[in-house]
DNA sequence: GCTTGCATTGCAAACGTTGTCATTTGATAC
DNA sequence: GTATCAAATGACAACGTTTGCAATGCAAGC
């Protein structure tokens, strides 16, 4: 039997409450919403609640979105990545997001981005601002040609430094972007190091390609170079930021015939792994050798030694973001092409370094 | 609200856009929709686009989402808690729920809730389906007077048996409940301990109140009692998820004149911490003790031993979640107040548990 | 009885976009 | 030149809610 052309009775909208019972939406409309119920005389509120709850109602978003202005919504962009939740950077954001959306009354969308399909990425960053009033980009690093588009991009976005390829120099760049001062965060770790006496220090760096790495070795480095620490270079190992290349370059560190006394690692990930193949190798962590993390990673205290690594102030950087994107929605027109200082980076001095011992 | 109705020229809408051309809005909207665009002739469409750009033109989703009907939008209702993200259990669904959503072509937004205020649950709820088709929940524990509650509520919702109290019935509640099934997976991995031949097994439990703590406490005990292997009083601990339960736990077994063989945890973290105080105290898993934990959370295996575990199969559980509030969004009118089967969870046998030795 | 003021309700106009027509345009074939 | 047909465009009506304004009813004050 086809249906009743008529029907769509199950379509309860504030018309077919106020139709059952024989009032005006305008009034049904009055009574349902907090802020102006008190129009409504309280018998009649009653009854149109009860009828609301009895005819399964509930609001047209659309309707009310279109009807009242803006959504707001904010969308996050993070790399499609199973794991994405648990890495230090993404989770301590992502919750900083929620926490600075939630205190302006604002909600947050996390959209997923691959960047392997060759989809158009203009075309991408559109269809995800249309849910919403403002992107903030976490994802996979964009390339120059992309950075261009987004010059003409229109709707409020922010970007992180840690996005950009390395040649890019920010402030030309004319982009809304935040980021955290590796290089400083970089340069304080390697001098508690040398402070501590150290003057052979190994460097475990991150991949090629990310800007965070990049910033990180130049910090490091610099501070070395300052004060003749200059590694060797078979004292340099290079991976992804992961436990395993902490592994794969102790492991390559300790067969040298002369072993450095400190390591610097381009995060925390890293330097657990570090740590662990030293344990297993029968290298005394901080007694024989100190080691320096990158991030402050959610375990960097629960392991044994506790990390001495760097904190990244993530949730005032995730603060600032959803800061830029309210004011942006709230002054249309008017797109700040902001571009930010680096938000300092702080030490965290724990068990995991050491003063040079004598014999050495 | 009365809006600045002066100035505000700078609207632009697809309107505004079609008369600056000279065209008409039906135009404007085929030419910057992607599904319509080649309805219009190529150098007008250019034409357009560039005007478009010009204006700064984006277009308005809630007159969108009203003439398009729903809006594929699902939000999933996580605690207000900063470290949410590196729980293995919310890690790990939401990224489940990105990549089920992503599948489908749903955005997925994450609302955080707070149920310490005296909040209005039922507004709460109301408040945040009213941007999105559905609601996928998976904060704090929900009371007996909340479910009723949510009995009444009309929007695409579901539940994990997690939220549950622990004396509801699932099957008799009528609501969609999502679960993992607890039970089984506790009684195979204590089933484990004693086909290894343990029979003095203490327990690490979580905390009061939660219903996951709950049935991994009843799977644990079931198995063991069937098999006369009831664990004495004193080897029994209740503390919170975390790791510093674990430890105080293991201490105070480890005072027993009798210590047990074999520890069953509540969650991983509980068993990371007892693992470690284990260690520090001189006692060697699995060669001392043998150490099971609840989740295989992302450590599992990079803990040293690797951890016997029991994985709960959280992306299917999120991929049905999700399944659920897109099939219900599609359906309207037809809710189905569907109960779900426990979804199997799998056991991992790693490096904590060994057979007892003989000499005990 | 008439005004005044207040509480309550209805009317109708938006809000910006999209889809369904109907209409125009342009090209091709006769 | 006209008929034919497809492509391109325009006119217009929704979509469901909110809100300024007007209308009504009611009670109190004169």
């Amino acid at each position: 039997m086809p249906r009743p052309s008529s029907a769509r009775l199950d379509k309860t909208g504030i018309v077919q409450i106020a139709a059952s019972l024989g009032v005006s939406p305008s009034t049904v409309s009055r009574a349902l919403r907090p802020e102006t119920s008190h129009l409504v005389r309280a018998d009649r509120r009653k009854q149109i609640m009860d009828m609301a709850e009895k005819q399964h109602f509930s609001p047209n978003p659309g309707a009310r979105m279109l009807r009242k202005g803006a959504n707001a919504t904010l969308t996050v962009v993070v790399p499609f990545d199973e794991n994405i939740f648990f890495s230090e950077y993404y989770g301590r954001f992502l919750a900083g997001t929620l926490h600075a959306a939630a205190a302006r009354g604002w909600g947050v969308q996390i959209s997923t981005m691959r960047r392997s399909e060759n989809t158009n990425f203009r075309e991408a960053m559109q269809h995800m601002s249309l849910e919403s009033s403002g992107i903030i980009y976490l994802a996979e690093p964009l390339t120059h040609q992309e950075l261009e588009e987004l010059k003409g991009f229109r709707r409020p976005f922010v970007l992180t430094k840690s996005t950009l390829p390395e040649d890019v120099d920010v402030r030309a760049l004319g982009l809304p972007v935040l980021s955290v001062d590796n290089l400083s965060g970089a340069r304080s770790v390697a001098s508690l190091l040398l402070q501590l006496g150290h003057r052979r220090i190994g460097l475990l760096l991150g991949p090629e390609g990310s800007r965070d790495a990049h910033e990180r070795k130049q910090g490091y480095l610099e501070m070395l170079q300052k004060n003749g620490a200059v590694p060797r270079p078979e004292w340099i190992y290079s991976g992804p930021f992961n436990a395993e290349s902490g592994r794969a370059g102790i492991e390559k560190i300790l067969k040298c015939a002369e072993r450095p006394t400190a390591i610097c690692c381009a995060n925390d990930e890293i330097a657990f792994g570090a740590m662990h193949a030293a344990h297993l190798a029968g290298v005394r962590c901080p007694d024989d050798i100190s080691i320096v993390g990158f991030d402050d990673g959610h375990w960097a205290t629960a392991c044994q030694p506790a990390l001495t690594t760097i904190r990244q102030p993530l949730s005032d950087l995730a603060e600032r973001a959803v800061g830029l994107i309210v004011e942006a929605a709230n002054n249309p027109g008017q797109i700040r092409r902001f571009v930010s200082d680096d938000m300092p980076a702080s030490m965290m001095i724990r068990e995991s370094t050491g003063p040079l011992r004598r014999s050495e």
